[in-house]
DNA sequence: GAGTAGATCGGCT
DNA sequence: GCCGATCTACTCG
């Protein structure tokens, strides 16, 4: 397998500052090598959820539970769970051991292994994953692949450095789909390259 | 087009 | 037993 991805810093996902490196995040890259196929997406959307104060976080307030153990691991390994029955999820676990912080990869652009993502979607259009339900279809993630270093090439997923993503390219926003959190649903928590045909569809009609 | 229901299951109240 | 960090298909117009 080449390797012209280099896996990112797992140093640089330590930090508490969990709105900054979901803007750090923007414009890496995921790489995933699940059934042998080399799959690579540019990450173009992210959203935030910082598990002490975040009513929207499956971790609020700080509550530990089979499920959210991992995110209460050091930076640096995924957290994938099941939404509605259907739908994989994948985030990346950030901050020191203890704190409960996690980065929704919402979005990302096709860069490599295209025909096998969209044979996974059985679908023939070409943007398969914007949004993060498709985003986990489309690499083949499930489950099975909770937990993992996704800072090292030999991992099945692992992320990629890409040139940073300046702060005038990215657009802020609140994030999707939980209206149920009440005052935190409004923060403006969600970040996306501004410009790239690739982001999900914005629900929020105050976007 | 826009709006809505149905799918489907693990985790927690 | 309820409901979700979603997506698709189907309706109506």
């Amino acid at each position: 397998m080449s390797n012209i991805y280099l896996p990112i810093d797992i140093q640089s996902l330590q930090s508490e500052d969990v709105l900054s490196l979901a803007k750090l995040l923007l414009g890496k890259f995921i790489v995933s090598k699940i059934d042998d196929a080399l799959c690579v997406l540019k990450i173009v959307e992210t959203e935030a959820y910082r598990g002490a104060d975040d009513k929207a976080s499956h971790a609020y307030p700080n509550k530990m539970t089979p499920r959210t153990k991992t995110m209460f691991l050091s930076g640096g390994v995924s957290y994938i769970y099941l939404c509605y029955g259907i739908h994989n999820m994948f985030n990346v676990v950030v901050g020191p051991t203890g704190i409960a912080n996690a980065i929704l990869i919402r979005a990302a652009e096709p860069v490599d292994g295209v025909l096998e993502m969209k044979e996974r979607r059985q679908s023939k259009e070409v943007n398969v994953a914007n949004g993060p339900g498709k985003l986990c279809q489309a690499l083949g993630i499930t489950r099975d692949h909770n937990n993992m270093n996704i800072c090292t090439p030999s991992s099945l997923i692992y992320l990629a450095e890409n040139k940073k993503i300046s702060n005038e390219d990215i657009e802020i926003g609140p994030r999707v789909g939980i209206a149920y959190a009440e005052e935190c649903a409004m923060w403006p928590w969600r970040f996306r390259i501004k410009d790239n045909k690739y982001t999900s569809k914005p629900k929020n009609p105050s976007y």
